[in-house]
RNA sequence: GGGCCUAUAGCUCAGGUGGUUAGAGCGCACGCCUGAUAAGCGUGAGGUCGCUAGUUCAAGUCUAGCUAGGCCCA
């Protein structure tokens, strides 16, 4: 049966792959995949939860199409793969996007809008960009079963995660402490690093140094201060053990001040006097010394308590070995603590509070962020702390603590939502798991995890875990798995139930209010059982006979994540969910990019180390593949804001974004003046768009695609992103209507339909996803970052899929011609150990290629893979066909030509299966019209259910490999030699003599002399021994060999052998197998194991050297060489001609030659025969010197060129002729004999 | 401030366990082929392997320090 025809233009793949995609769907290959391999070993692979409330970038095309390929692999390497997808739907970003749908802010804000509709609002947006992801992940081809997908809101899943918190909580890993937090106080919220790490402002706050009196010395601390409100709630002062402190005396007021030595000239600097030393001493002896605070808060009740307001060690005191933060940077190493208002300052209370338990925690802050009643006396009770610190500063003046003060510009967090609001860092009563008590575990367990790259275990992991603290677990919000830690009112006692049913059976009308709010209206998701509010009316009695209410907090949603081993089959609970998770666990493979190393990787390695204390580790992981980021051109980071990033779909779909028109001759757009049919852009966004200035693109708007206009694209210099400039008239025919240059190339798409419009390139197809799954595979390992953009994917689409997909064409091309079909030829298709050198060649280096590809894909190495691949098709494109093409082009359907048929054919087919998990689409399209389409039923559907090719090392020649590769060295010489001469290849030589290195390699190489002498175009070549006129011989010592034998001999032995005469070793190894060489007064023995012998040209010849040997060339040239050149130089442009008239192939023609050469006249006079039976021609005339250019006919096709400096004019014209045959006589059909 | 990563040709990147002419692709230049043809192919130029010191017979590769960039954390 025929083969499918290739497109012979430009291939439009994303057409192509959106067949694939149908096929699938049809004939269900995915679900036919699982089904089939059922019985087989598992492979079991963890898909990470993405949100689904923002949509997906070009990262999670990278993770999917990693996460794709793997599983794709493994199954066609006989495992079962299942494939379940997931969606993190709770946490602070899910609410956030809920506040601002319903333009409300804060805590108090949702209280009043009611709990109850704001979660209903929450479980609504989780999906909101279901349909994007789900068409991405679908385009990418990444198979993965997004029915069954398992979501952390449902009940099921809420379940599994409070039977985990149930386990902690039996083992008493769950505790409840306290936590600074940066805290938005306005909107009573905690906020995360993440969204604190990107709302900083410049801004200028008060900075004060203070005088703190010593007790029982006449000396004052001097602690400096950005935050004065936080002085209220001192508790202690920070020292350095090893820093020497000064006590030194102010020769104007007197006074004697106490502060770090080295600081000393920087506070005499700031006071504008002398400071003169009077005593120094270690910090370490300042210890335990009290002082007076600052303000009386809470002096009146603890003043006279010894554990307050002491020197303390300014020590983090996390790990064994000390961390100060007490430096010399700035302020006068002595540091203000107030334990409720800093981590560090916190991390020390709570290290003091192990010497003293009772230690209490001052904060005279609420948490509104207002001062409470102990500041009624200063008048500040209720006031917002940050407007304080001038009342709390002037208090100080007044009473003679302040030293001084002055203005500090820094950065600080402002409220990323709120962006007037200020954050305070404030401790926070919290929940937490206490993972430090089993981090010598995850260790353990993470010393068995195989990374890649293997770094990340010791590193950035590794250090993650070595510096872990309690994870924080509670969060005083709403859209989340709440804490299932229920409180008895009375007694206090505590419990943590598992499952609702376990709290039914506790009290069988505990969910009540949830059945009576689903009663009321049934459209609430079932799964609202398990969130706030309802859950928070869920109660039930103590022992004691007491209420059991739940505590008020949600969990981190990060906590969720790690439960997806056996959340995601509802485990413990849920029927089959034990035997599921017993076959599913731990994962063999996961991936995910980098950021997620405090992320998911700790998340699931902590719980289920902690869960599963007995399991034997590696676990819940045994392999993960940790990926890079995806950057722009030039490395930066992709940004929307920005807009310096190519748009999946800009891959996947179409060559086309979208542009807010603006008016010319106004700032950026000074002096641009479109005229109708140009536009203007940025250069950025030409790039982009891998355009040239004068490319042609269509505008058009997204909403009215009917009416486009096509304009030719130029750069406007200063253009920002996302900006076009059109001429009035394209503009009013768009319907357009200009807008402001400011515009941020996110809010684009958003615009109002008049201001935007749609630029898509012109007849250019998008790469379409195998190139985009390519490039992610190809461009460098998955765990470097990857630089993105449009041009980079067609760059490597080139390298592999489209040389594939032109090898491919060109065999259908010739396949169909023939009529080659592997059914019925079967019996056509000989031994391959029959077949010519070339095929036994092609074949060889296939079964290599199977073996290094499924060495490499075993270890998880995708990109050493594609490397293999890409030298195949190299190979396959560049030297198989390219040697071959006269075999397809032969009349008739002899052997030679069916071997070659049948060679290509088996290449193709098992490279299909080789691509399939990399190229999914290309793949499936060449299998099924290679394979499906000729052996129809009976044979596996789809490429994707088939087992990998691993190779067969019998089918392997590696001196084959060995052959062709040193041939195709030497014929790179010669090509080098005719290049450095001016010696075109069109020009034949007598002769190419050939030195080898290895003199015995002769009697392989011979047998391609025929290949060299076509590929050369030399009429002989021969191999010499003896070659002494031509070539000189370099020795050289053999470093891997001699250099351990030798050790420190070995400079002294090479400078020996490379001072010694090349001719007298080498005949001495000829002869003797052995040469001895004299080095420091010893003789050195060498073998021929331990010289390299190289033959380099000598000077003055046509030749040129590598290490395979030597090629020199006959350069002169007779008449007849002269004579034949000069032919093909005319007949390659009659030919060019040809094309370049568009003839049909098989079309007749007339020629004339005209010339006023006197011997090319009657070269081609002699020659005409050959001449008409190669180019068609049903007539010559060679005429000299022809008419006159004025003369000469109008009609067919004309062209003037000079062969050797002698002037031709070629006039051709098609006429009617008899039939030819569909094939043309090959290229062999010689003239001149 | 701490940790991790990266630094090799104009650009993008390869270069197990140290072994002596440091590679590829793109781009560029020159050329070939013209029945895979909006394709294919060849040759060439271009590198003090970020810097400095060390270990070694031998360092792009190992060690230390420094510099620059990226990421994460504070």
């Amino acid at each position: 049966m025929a083969f499918d025809k290739v497109d012979q233009a430009v291939p439009n793949f994303p057409e192509l792959e959106r067949r694939i995609l149908q096929l699938w769907k049809d004939r269900q290959v995915f679900e036919k995949s699982l089904e089939e391999s059922r019985s087989k070993p598992e492979f079991v692979f963890y898909e990470g939860p993405p949100t689904a409330n923002g949509l997906p970038h070009n990262g999670h095309v990278l993770t999917r199409v990693i996460k794709d390929l793997f599983p794709r692999y493994m199954t066609m390497r006989g495992f079962h793969v299942e494939r379940r997808a997931g969606w993190d739907t709770h946490g602070l970003p899910v609410e956030v996007e809920v506040e601002k749908e319903l333009r409300i802010r804060g805590k108090e804000a949702i209280l009043q809008y009611g709990v109850d509709r704001f979660s209903k609002k929450c479980l609504e947006s989780v999906f909101r960009y279901t349909t994007e992801w789900e068409h991405l992940t679908q385009r990418i081809g990444f198979w993965v079963d997004l029915e069954k997908a398992y979501v952390t809101f449902h009940k099921s899943y809420v379940e599994s995660v409070w039977w985990a918190l149930s386990e902690l909580f039996k083992k008493k890993l769950l505790y409840q402490g306290h936590k600074v937090v940066w805290w938005w106080a306005q909107g009573g919220t905690a906020l995360s690093a993440g969204e604190v790490g990107s709302s900083y402002k410049t801004v200028d706050d008060p900075s004060a140094y203070v005088r703190f009196p010593l007790v029982g010395e006449a000396a004052s601390l001097v602690v400096w201060t950005t935050t004065p409100w936080t002085l209220p709630s001192n508790m202690f002062v920070g020292a350095h053990a090893d820093f020497d402190y000064a006590y030194v005396k102010d020769e104007e007021t007197g006074e004697v001040l106490v502060l770090a030595e080295a600081l000393v000239p920087a506070l005499e600097g700031k006071l504008g006097r002398k400071l003169s030393p009077q005593k120094v001493v270690k910090g370490a002896a300042l210890f335990g010394r009290r002082y007076t605070p600052p303000f009386s808060t809470y002096a009146a009740e603890h003043g006279a308590d010894e554990r307050y307001f002491r020197i303390v060690p300014g020590d983090k005191a996390t790990s064994g070995s000390p961390q100060w933060f007490v430096t010399l940077d700035a302020g006068t190493g002595l540091v203000h603590m107030a334990p409720a208002f800093g981590e560090d300052d916190w991390k020390v209370w709570r290290n003091e509070r192990q010497k003293a338990p009772n230690l209490e925690m001052f904060c005279a802050v609420r948490s509104d962020g207002k001062f409470d009643h102990r500041l009624q006396a200063l008048g500040l009770e209720g006031v917002w702390v940050k407007d304080a610190d001038k009342t709390l500063l002037k208090d100080l003046k007044e009473r003679g603590l302040l030293l001084h003060q002055e203005t500090y510009r820094h950065e600080y967090p402002f409220c990323p939502r709120a962006d007037n609001d200020p954050l305070i860092q404030y401790a926070r009563s919290a929940w937490f798991i206490q993972t430090t008590a089993k981090i010598d575990q995850v260790m353990a367990n993470n010393e068995t995890v195989t990374w890649a790259p293997a770094h990340i275990k010791e590193g950035r992991f590794g250090d993650f875990l070595a510096s872990n603290v309690d994870w924080a677990l509670s969060r005083e919000r709403f859209w989340g798995t709440p804490l299932n830690i229920w409180v008895c009112e009375k007694c206090e006692a505590m419990e943590a139930p598992s499952s609702c049913a376990e709290i039914e059976q506790r009290n069988p009308a505990a969910f009540a209010a949830f059945a009576e709010a689903k009663a009321a209206d049934p459209t609430l998701s079932e799964h609202l059982i398990v969130h706030k509010p309802w859950i928070d009316q869920v109660t039930f009695s103590c022992k004691c006979g007491g209420t059991m209410k739940r505590v008020p907090e949600v969990i981190d949603c990060w906590f969720d994540s790690g439960c997806m081993p056996f959340a995601q089959f509802g485990y413990p609970h849920a029927p089959g969910s034990k035997e599921a998770f017993a076959r599913s666990f731990p994962a063999d493979f996961i991936s995910e990019a980098i950021d997620q190393t405090r992320g998911w990787f700790y998340s699931l390695m902590a719980v289920s180390t902690l869960v599963f204390d007995k399991q034997k580790p590696p676990h819940p992981f045994k392999r993960c593949i940790v990926l890079g980021h995806i950057v722009d051109k030039a490395g930066k980071k992709e940004s929307k804001s920005i807009g310096n990033y190519t748009p999946p779909e800009v891959i996947l779909d179409a060559v086309r974004m979208e542009f807010a028109p603006i008016a010319a001759s106004e700032g950026v757009a000074a002096g641009i003046k479109p005229i109708a049919g140009t536009a203007y852009v940025g250069r950025d966004d030409l790039e982009g768009l891998d355009l040239k200035e004068g490319s042609r693109v269509n505008l058009y708007r997204r909403e009215d695609p009917s009416v486009r206009v096509n304009v030719q694209v130029q750069v406007g210099k200063k253009l920002p992103r996302r900006v076009i400039v059109l001429s009035d008239v394209d503009r009013e025919t768009l319907g357009l209507e200009n807008g402001s240059p400011d515009v941020m190339p996110k809010e684009v798409p958003n615009l109002a339909p008049t201001r935007r419009v749609v630029v898509e390139a012109e007849g250019v197809p998008a790469p379409g996803a195998d190139a985009f799954r390519w490039f992610f595979y190809a461009s460098n390992p998955p765990w470097n970052n990857t630089r993105h953009s449009l041009s980079n994917v067609r760059g490597l689409q080139k390298e592999l899929p489209i040389k594939l997909r032109n090898v491919y064409s060109f065999f259908v091309t010739y396949a169909n011609i023939d009529g080659f079909d592997p059914k019925k030829d079967e019996a056509h298709k000989s031994e391959v150990k029959k077949r010519p050198l070339l095929d036994r060649w092609i074949l060889s280096e296939l079964e290599k290629t199977k073996q290094a590809v499924t060495v490499h894909m075993d270890e998880f190495r995708s990109y050493e893979a594609t490397q293999v691949l890409s030298e195949f098709v190299e190979g396959l494109s560049n030297w198989y066909v390219r040697r071959s093409r006269d075999r397809f082009w032969a009349e008739g359907r002899g052997q030679d030509k069916l071997d070659a048929y049948w060679t290509l054919y088996m290449v193709l087919r098992d490279l299909s299966l080789m691509l399939a998990p990399f190229l999914p689409f290309a793949a499936e399209d060449m299998y099924q019209s290679l394979v499906v389409k000729q052996y129809g039923e009976g044979h596996p559907s789809s490429v994707h259910l088939r087992l990998f090719p691993t190779g067969d090392q019998s089918r392997i020649d590696e001196a084959l490999s060995l052959d062709m590769r040193e041939v195709r060295d030497l014929l790179s010489l010669g090509l080098q030699v005719r290049a450095s001469h001016k010696l075109k290849t069109r020009q034949p030589l007598s002769e190419a003599k050939i030195v080898l290195s290895v003199p015995a390699r002769k009697a392989a190489l011979e047998a391609y002399v025929e290949v060299m002498k076509e590929e050369l175009n030399v009429e002989a070549i021969s191999f010499l021994d003896r070659a002494d006129a031509f070539v000189g011989y370099k020795v050289k010592p053999n470093f891997q060999s001699l250099g351990k034998r030798l050790g420190p001999k070995m400079k002294a032995t090479q400078a020996a052998i490379t001072a010694a005469d090349p001719g007298v070793l080498k005949a001495a190894l000829d002869q003797k197998g052995e040469v001895r060489i004299v080095v420091d007064d010893e003789e050195v023995v060498l073998s021929s194991e331990d010289l390299v012998i190289l033959v380099e040209a000598k000077e003055g010849f046509a030749a040129a050297s590598a290490p395979v040997g030597v090629v020199v060339l006959d350069t002169k040239l007779d008449q007849r060489l002269l004579d034949v050149g000069r032919l093909r130089e005319v007949l390659s442009k009659v030919q060019g001609a040809r094309k370049e008239a568009q003839l049909e192939y098989t079309q007749r023609i007339e020629l004339f030659l005209d010339t006023s050469s006197e011997s090319l006249s009657a070269l081609l006079e002699r020659e005409k025969g050959a001449i008409a039976k190669e180019a068609l021609c049903l007539s010559i005339q060679v005429r000299n010197p022809g008419p006159a250019p004025s003369e000469r006919n109008e009609d067919g096709y004309h062209l003037d060129f000079e062969v050797d400096g002698e002037p031709l004019h070629l006039h051709l014209r098609g006429i009617q002729g008899p039939a030819v045959p569909a094939v043309p006589p090959g290229r062999g059909s010689s003239f001149i004999g």
